[in-house]
DNA sequence: CGGCACCCCTGACACTTGTCACGGTCGGGT
DNA sequence: ACCCGACCGTGACAAGTGTCAGGGGTGCCG
């Protein structure tokens, strides 16, 4: 039996791809968190033996989950499953020790397929997606322009940036305009844009 | 055996949701579609009690689908289902005619309810996001500030968005003012992301 | 008919933004 | 030691933006 956790924001898909994995005769579901900050808990709690994390939730975010929980249990092996197929995503799940990348596109039987191959020991990778992350590049953003870019994402102006990341206005202008000229966007807004879907936020 | 159609753009959660469906004795999943233009076209084939839809697909949206099948066909009843409950979708499916809202939010019992009491008659709607929407209450924006409003969504320059609508500049700055007065907003990415948060788009 | 709301445009003004040039600090690498 | 990149700041300028006061047009409703 593959012992399996899952962590979704969305209960109503959560319960319903428990209910679908549950139906498999060699998986068994001996877990359910809604929240990113429960994941390692949790897994301490159950010892699973793959861990099925969502990207975006409340608390912790799936990504940095997936790390820590590769720390606190590094028999466990993480699958990241997410709506968006945003490049950097699968490049930061990689890094964070993750050994198989689903986007919810697919049908449901390539989920269960990839919690077998992944128990395996094999790594699971969309082969598009990967083509596409390559093709994209790492982030070439410097860590403060993404502190910058971030804090722009909710249409606050350049002062309210520079009193919440305590720097004068010329530097957080300077900034963005290196962001946007990075990014090849035109608009600071546009910036935004592009680098949440690459991924690289 | 209450017959269903399912519509959501995402394919695992669209059979997740079909399997948990049809787990129960009394219902029957008789089509699934990922895309909105195809929603009446399934309907007039299988020909189903309930017609379950997610609000953003490819294609046409949910709420214009619900209201294209209301009109062609009048006994389907119709639920939306989805991951946002932006107090303006709830107004919206309501207006066109739909019988129940669910989020995704909610565990998949709810579901499976909502299915049964829409198909009997009832209406279904989340009593919280109800209160929310009354608060809200309908959008204030006239026609054209949502047309600019969403046409600055990717962040384009003022220039851009007069170029795409066939404005003047200085048109479209008015607009853009008069909607960032009457969100509240000061920035016009703020007010976009103030409108789409309330379902205003 | 006279309001009224919405649409479209103009022009002008103060402010914000994006860009550039410049100087300075700190850590890492050859 | 040297260079290089990332970081922080200043100052200044052109472009873009938000706001205001106008004027004209349409269609709807009391």
């Amino acid at each position: 039996m593959i012992r399996v956790l899952l962590a979704d924001d969305q209960a109503m898909v959560r319960g319903a791809l428990a209910t679908v994995l549950g139906l498999e005769a060699d998986i068994e579901v001996v877990g359910q968190v809604g929240n990113g900050d429960e994941v390692v808990a949790a897994a301490k709690e159950t010892a699973p033996d793959v861990a099925l994390l969502d990207v975006q939730m409340p608390g912790m975010d799936g990504l940095t989950a997936a790390a820590e929980l590769k720390t606190a249990l590094p028999a466990c092996r993480v699958i990241i499953c997410t709506t968006f197929g945003r490049p950097g995503y699968l490049a930061r799940a990689m890094a964070a020790g993750a050994a198989g990348f689903v986007v919810k596109d697919a049908p449901p039987e390539q989920l269960v397929e990839a919690v077998r191959r992944v128990h395996s020991g094999l790594r699971v990778v969309d082969p598009a997606l990967a083509a596409e992350s390559l093709a994209t590049g790492t982030s070439p953003l410097t860590a403060r322009e993404r502190d910058v870019l971030s804090a722009a994402k909710d249409g606050s102006t350049v002062a309210d940036i520079a009193k919440s990341l305590f720097l004068s206005d010329g530097t957080v202008r300077n900034h963005l305009s290196s962001a946007i000229g990075k990014t090849g966007a035109r608009t600071r807004a546009e910036a935004v844009r592009l680098s949440e879907e690459r991924g690289w936020l």
